[in-house]
DNA sequence: GTCTATATTCCGATAGAC
DNA sequence: GTCTATCGGAATATAGAC
């Protein structure tokens, strides 16, 4: 769940990932958010003073959010696998069903080459600790026999981000019901058979 | 295979493909194209009256290349749909092998909000095409016993879509090697069992 | 912390000469 | 078909008053 902005700070960060998850790093301006806050533009660069800054606290706002998720989870060993992975689907199912929004990974690895190699580093150790993450349930559910696939369960995981990644923005381009088509068939792939 | 460059206009069309699926539409101008071949911001737009005119034009560009290999591959039918499966697979290879290029789908669904209407409507026109096309020799893999996969073959093949384009845009955050296994991948949860 | 004002640069686009 | 020149606008960013 989105934190509830208090101060102009939180409104600019907020309405930063907003509009970097709806039209991308590239294409909103300082103008874009001070205008849509009702405030003007020195005030924003007074929070942050460049746009990398900002990118850069959108970046670790969304580490946070995902290590307090996973924090909350607890480990794979005491997990409901199924639930697990249906609470990191759900991340993006709520991106859908806000204004269609893309993943993090999705807008800034399109744009990976026009952001800076602080943005760039900063997102590397983001992806690895969710995709750290994803392998150990995985594992843990083949373990058990709840999840059924073959090979590496790295492998796996880079594909479960990579159909997820790439089905917000295949969505936008048809429909959002292939979304939810995609999530069943993610799904369904993964029961036993 | 890309066709040469044989005049200014030509060059225009290629290097902006380029640019598009590099850096994204939001991410290049006039100018990077002009000074890059040698010519003036003027000549670029005469060619391309309009960055809009320019993008549909790498629509169109890639839709042909599209219609001219599957009416090399036959109908599915009389095709050794594994063969077919990895025609479709190259594009996206030669894609991650040229400068870490990304899909036209990873492209422009990520910035599917801040292009005209025109372009939204040609981009979901060619999705369509590649989607219809991709589902025929699903089905046929699977009614031949070479594919095998859970239920329909249009959500398999948005799936496959999917895939393949959050992973050329994941394996720019970690590396060249991930999308190699994400294909490897791919494949190995087609064959049968 | 927010404002006005401004500096600087860049962008898309066009007019008119060659 | 390409050039020079330029317009109008938008972008990032900063200085200094309040």
């Amino acid at each position: 769940m989105v934190k509830k902005p208090e101060n102009t700070k939180q409104k600019i960060l907020l309405l930063g990932e907003k509009l970097l998850k709806e039209k991308g790093i590239n294409a909103f301006s300082y103008h874009d958010i001070s205008s849509s806050l009702g405030v003007k533009n020195a005030a924003v660069h007074y929070h942050f003073g460049s746009k990398e800054d900002l990118l850069l606290a959108i970046i670790e706002e969304n580490r946070k959010r995902f290590e307090q998720m996973i924090q909350q989870m607890g480990t794979a060993g005491h997990m409901e696998v199924w639930n697990g992975l249906q609470e990191f689907i759900n991340i993006y199912i709520s991106s859908i069903e806000n204004n269609r929004q893309i993943c993090l990974f999705g807008s800034l690895g399109s744009d990976f080459f026009t952001i800076g190699p602080k943005g760039q580093t900063s997102l590397k150790l983001l992806s690895e600790k969710i995709l750290a993450w994803l392998s150990e349930i995985l594992t843990e559910g083949r373990k058990r026999g709840e999840f059924e696939f073959k090979g590496h369960a790295r492998i796996k995981a880079m594909m479960l981000c990579s159909a997820l990644a790439g089905g917000l923005q295949l969505a936008r381009i048809s429909e959002k019901k292939d979304f939810y088509n995609l999530v069943d068939q993610i799904k369904s792939d993964l029961k036993p058979s």
